[in-house]
DNA sequence: CTGTTAGCGCTTTCAG
DNA sequence: CTGAAAGCGCTAACAG
């Protein structure tokens, strides 16, 4: 049961080993004749060639990294979903790396990236992620790099995000609209770009519509640790008692949900709850969860398309783009 | 910027490739102060071993291959944070592959793997899935695999699964309890063992209590196609007015909750419904979704670890083992 | 159309 | 303690 190689399979049939490997690629180069001896004896033989040798020869993987701060999320899951999608396609293989939000971690996996591991990378940054000087050297190392979702503006590569500035304004306008006077927002780490965009488009809303941004209204979270996060905001809520509710991540107003549960406190009556959310059964929740939703599958394919294009023209340096795909907001009020 | 590698560290350190490369080891042959010198221009020159040329001269990738249907599912993604949780520890890397259940795509993978892609499988095999030559030929290629949730019972290796047929019979037997009289039962193909265990715990419980079992009740659904089922889920509700529903994955449950909605049945009171369900928030639902839920994310860490004993042993083949792991059933009803 | 040869970057005998 | 050399399995000049 010794593997079978391509030098088996050469002593097999009599011919060299530089032949075989022509046959199969197909090359025009050999017999038709000797192309059909060669690809029967390796499916005799179930040959399967040996993908480290080949892309060590060839300085390439036909891999990409992804990585993701969590994968039993909804929007990542997703993004991944898209992304595979597209790589099995052009025939890549997808590694992942799970940051879980910790900046060394991302930083061991992006240094360890660097030498021919991959052929191109897709990212989300993690929460911590301060200092990017690991993605600069990726960057300089002919990697193609393809950010999404959360992204460092800094690194001059393609990055796709959705429109969340845009978003969270129209979606904090409609809180707004439906005569909430004192609303709350929940939010991701302020290292994060996408962090600061939604609670900026938040605080513009509110400005622009004669409400006063209260500081202490804005809460930022560094953690993904439920058990911390959710007494958290359950004091929050019931101390403040807004009547609005704006969330950045769907995590945190499922935990708003809860606690809400737990206050007795009736939404959407005392407090319209809206969020970024992938969650497909929102309109099951009772009462039903408002959403903006990103197109987390499509953005997943894009990104993908992004990187493979590059790698298929050869050119290692993508162009320092950023594209914005369009969040769908949907309203929806108790069903009563 | 070309890439530096153990040659380059050896040229410029004056030392012989071998000694840079057991320095780099931390081999104990090595002197102290040769060591600090070959670490320290490593680290200088931001030195990263090239995997796959280690990998192919040791004849290990320190690499693992998680074969799933999908991603972007509760279930599975739980259970791949929990995979790759051990992983990490181990220093081992993540290759996912999405069969989408598609059977062709599982044994083109499947094949692919064999040639020292990756050290050891995780599978959860696809719904088409037949005919199993080729997990059987990978069994034989001294590569580990490990099955979870979906298995094959006759290849002799470790399975890992939870308590499928018992966790079943209970909750059908909740839906008798609470008075239902004619309970219908939602599967997956029944080419899946997981699949004909859960409908013969239904099956099992009916008649245990008297109730008759009745197939047109049973209805097994070889799609993932949701735009596919939904209609027929609803229609199938519609024409049999069950009082009490059983259902093998959450997607059915989900799309049950639809119908009826659809429909103005009332769940719980015209109809009851159970699912296993990896949906955390199943109690926000309103009505809240009764399920039977397996322990994802422990099942990924176990079926993991057992991978990584046999790695670590230098154990190629594991033992024909089956570990059934608990499920936890959850009753909920309407809240008013 | 086919074969010879060199090497991808690394580990690991085998010699000293 | 260190070095020379072979070779993992494959591809790609370079010859014929």
């Amino acid at each position: 049961m010794s593997n079978v190689n391509i030098k088996r399979l050469a002593a097999e049939l009599n011919l060299s080993i530089s032949t075989v490997s022509r046959a199969l690629q197909n090359s025009s180069e050999i017999g038709q004749k000797t192309k059909e001896r060669v690809v029967a004896l390796a499916k005799k033989l179930n040959y399967q060639p040996n993908h480290y040798a080949a892309g060590l020869r060839r300085k390439q993987s036909n891999t990409i990294a992804v990585v993701v701060p969590e994968v039993a999320d909804n929007f990542f899951s997703l993004v991944i979903d898209g992304i595979d999608m597209v790589a099995q396609t052009k025939g890549y293989h997808v590694l992942i790396f799970l940051t879980r939000d910790d900046y060394n971690k991302e930083v061991g996996f992006i240094r360890h990236i660097q030498s021919g591991r991959v052929d191109g990378v897709l990212i989300s940054v993690s929460s911590e992620s301060k200092d990017n000087e690991h993605l600069h050297e990726l960057n300089k190392k002919s990697i193609p790099v393809v950010f999404f979702d959360r992204v460092f503006e800094d690194i001059p590569t393609a990055k796709i995000t959705t429109d969340d500035y845009k978003a969270s304004y129209k979606a904090t306008k409609q809180l707004i609209d439906k005569g909430c006077k004192k609303i709350a927002c929940l939010a991701i780490p302020e290292t994060l770009l996408i962090s600061r965009k939604r609670v900026q488009g938040y605080m513009d809303a509110l400005e622009d519509n004669g409400l006063i941004v209260d500081t202490d209204l804005v809460m930022h979270f560094d953690t993904n640790d439920e058990t911390i996060i959710y007494p958290i905001i359950r004091d929050f809520i019931d101390k403040n008692r807004p009547d609005g509710l704006f969330s950045s991540i769907e995590k945190l107003a499922l935990l708003t949900y809860q606690s809400c549960a737990s206050l007795k406190i009736n939404i959407p009556n005392d407090l319209k709850v809206i969020s970024f959310s992938s969650l497909k059964i929102a309109p099951l929740l009772q009462p039903p969860l408002s959403t903006i939703t990103q197109p987390a599958f499509d953005m997943g394919k894009a990104a993908a398309e992004i990187l493979f294009k590059a790698l298929e023209d050869g050119k290692s340096d993508l162009k320092d783009d950023h594209i914005e795909m369009e969040s769908k907001i949907v309203i929806r009020e108790s069903s009563k």
